[in-house]
RNA sequence: GGUCCCAUCGUCUAGUGGUUAGGACGCCGGCCUCUCACGCCGGUAACGGGGGUUCGAAUCCCCCUGGGAUCACCA
């Protein structure tokens, strides 16, 4: 039986600016794919475009891999580090006559493609040094020396065969007149050396496909296997971009989106599994696969994320949710490990939360010292009416044990025979006084949670200002 | 413009010749109820158009239309 050989998979970013969620889901197929294959996932960063690439760039890539959980096997590999390498095999290309130096300039490029045009011809390079065979010179670079008959295929696994005719290509450039390779050579000889034999990347790359499987050809090296997955587009259908909202994955994290939320819709745009739409992290890894990689472009949908968010949360194990809650909860001043049980919080937040911001905001009342009522609950609630139930609730909670939910609701019927009131005329001013706001987790949750103190003293104040709306 | 790709509810999608075209988000009702959520029940809404092939097409073929990608010494 021979064995199936190890899949090896990557994600080739360039450190040019944030990591966008739709380059996280090329990142996050990859690493599905390895993961689910039991292969290895390599990391390299592209950073030959010297005038774009920054450090700050690349910590931002590490920074949102690591949030979305995404590990790799080996690397980071940087390009820049590895240019005697691409020299070594751009010394073959060029002794078996697969490359030639060329030393026209970029405005002799220029002209000839006004000319080629204005001939109704492609604006493509004309081949003036392809025969000469010149020696390296200073400034000169190197080009590929194309067939111009024939044609190439790529056997792509997600979109099926493609076919191009080989006279449409040009002969492109290898290396830079300043020693640097371009993109299409270096990744070719990155592939190869780093041994990657499934290369799943975004649908803007077909066309440099047929260029790249040249390149393989020329150093007679085994073609990896090739799946382009379709753009993710914005409302208006055109490429996602800031203009539709926030597209960096760092920008979720920190509007309180949970990674696996993340992960689970990026995957889920353009990957299905028949009519499943949550799955947790290693559910994916379980059942991803390429087959299933739909063929055409997808809309992001914040919409549809936020809802997918809120499952995740409600999913969550609560003290999963102390670690990352936590930063949110910082910026109100807050401090996890103190005041009220953090866990019986969190529990009552889970299903009203469509995020971890939006949780640590709802949770600010727990542990505030100081209620400010919003205006409209005060006007509506906060008034005479209440002040009789408010006084005897009180009473009964003072003089009520432990505050368990059984005990409390025989405070609050002992309070509804009393006062001759219903539940919700006496919850709703209650409500306000301890939360300063007209909607919250169940009444009978929040005061056990509270903690009888500061529940009496909050019904206290409410009734305080309650009664200095008379005088 | 050349080349290439794509086309099922508003959106993400299931569907691989015979289904009342299914699910999810959103939206609209209802139930539950101490408020708000959650949950549950129900509803809204799609095969871009035209030709074929076939007893029968969302499914196969062609054309049109529409969208997208790409045409660098960027990646």
């Amino acid at each position: 039986m021979k064995p199936m050989k190890q899949v090896i998979t990557r994600f080739p970013p360039s450190p040019t600016g944030f990591l966008h969620v739709g380059n996280a889901r090329t990142a996050v197929f990859n690493w599905l794919y390895a993961r689910h294959m039991q292969g290895k996932f390599v990391l390299r960063i592209e950073d030959t475009d010297r005038q774009r690439s920054t450090q700050k760039a690349i910590d931002v890539i590490f920074e949102s891999l690591e949030w979305l959980g995404i590990d790799w096997d080996e690397g980071p590999f940087y390009q820049t580090q590895r240019l005697d390498i691409y020299n070594e095999y751009l010394e073959k290309l060029i002794q078996s006559g697969h490359a030639y130096y060329c030393t026209c300039t970029p405005e002799e490029i220029e002209a000839m493609r006004k000319k080629a045009m204005a001939s109704g011809g492609k604006p493509r390079y004309d081949g003036t040094c392809r025969d000469k065979d010149l020696a390296k010179t200073e400034n000169a670079v190197v080009r590929f020396k194309a067939p111009q008959v024939g044609t190439t295929v790529v056997e792509d696994v997600i979109k099926g065969n493609i076919v191009f005719q080989n006279d449409e290509l040009d002969d492109f450039v290898l290396v830079r007149g300043d020693g640097i390779p371009t993109y299409n050579f270096a990744v070719v000889i990155d592939d190869i050396t780093m041994n990657v034999n499934t290369v799943i990347r975004g649908d803007d790359h077909v066309m440099n496909t047929p260029k790249q499987m040249l390149i393989y050809k020329a150093v007679s090296s085994p073609l990896p296997v090739f799946g382009h997955v379709p753009m993710v587009l914005g409302k208006d259908r055109t490429r996602f971009s800031k203009r539709h909202g926030a597209v960096s994955v760092t920008a979720y994290r920190d509007m309180g989106y949970l990674p696996d939320a993340m992960l689970n819709y990026l995957v889920r745009l353009g990957w299905s599994h028949g009519d499943q739409e949550f799955f947790s992290r290693d559910e994916l890894i379980n059942v991803f696969d390429i087959e299933h990689i739909g063929r055409s472009a997808g809309v992001f949908d914040p919409e549809k994320l936020l809802a997918l968010n809120a499952d995740h949360i409600q999913a969550t194990p609560t003290v999963e949710l102390f670690k990352p809650l936590s930063p949110f909860l910082i910026k109100h001043g807050i401090n996890i490990e103190e005041g009220p049980d953090a866990q019986s919080v969190i529990e009552t937040l889970k299903p009203r939360s469509k995020t971890l911001k939006d949780m640590a905001e709802q949770a600010i009342f727990y542990y505030a010292d100081d209620i400010t009522y919003e205006e409209q609950a005060a006007q509506k609630f906060l008034k005479p009416a209440a002040l009789e139930p408010m006084r005897v609730l009180t009473d009964q909670l003072e003089v009520l044990g432990e505050f368990t939910e059984k005990n409390l609701e025989d405070a609050f019927k002992a309070t509804m025979e009393q006062t001759g009131l219903k539940l919700g005329k006496i919850a709703q001013p209650v409500r306000v006084a301890l939360t300063g706001k007209t909607a919250s987790p169940g009444i009978f949750e929040i005061i056990s949670i509270i903690g009888k103190d500061r529940v009496i003293s909050r019904l206290k104040k409410a009734i305080c200002f309650i009664e200095g709306l008379d005088g």
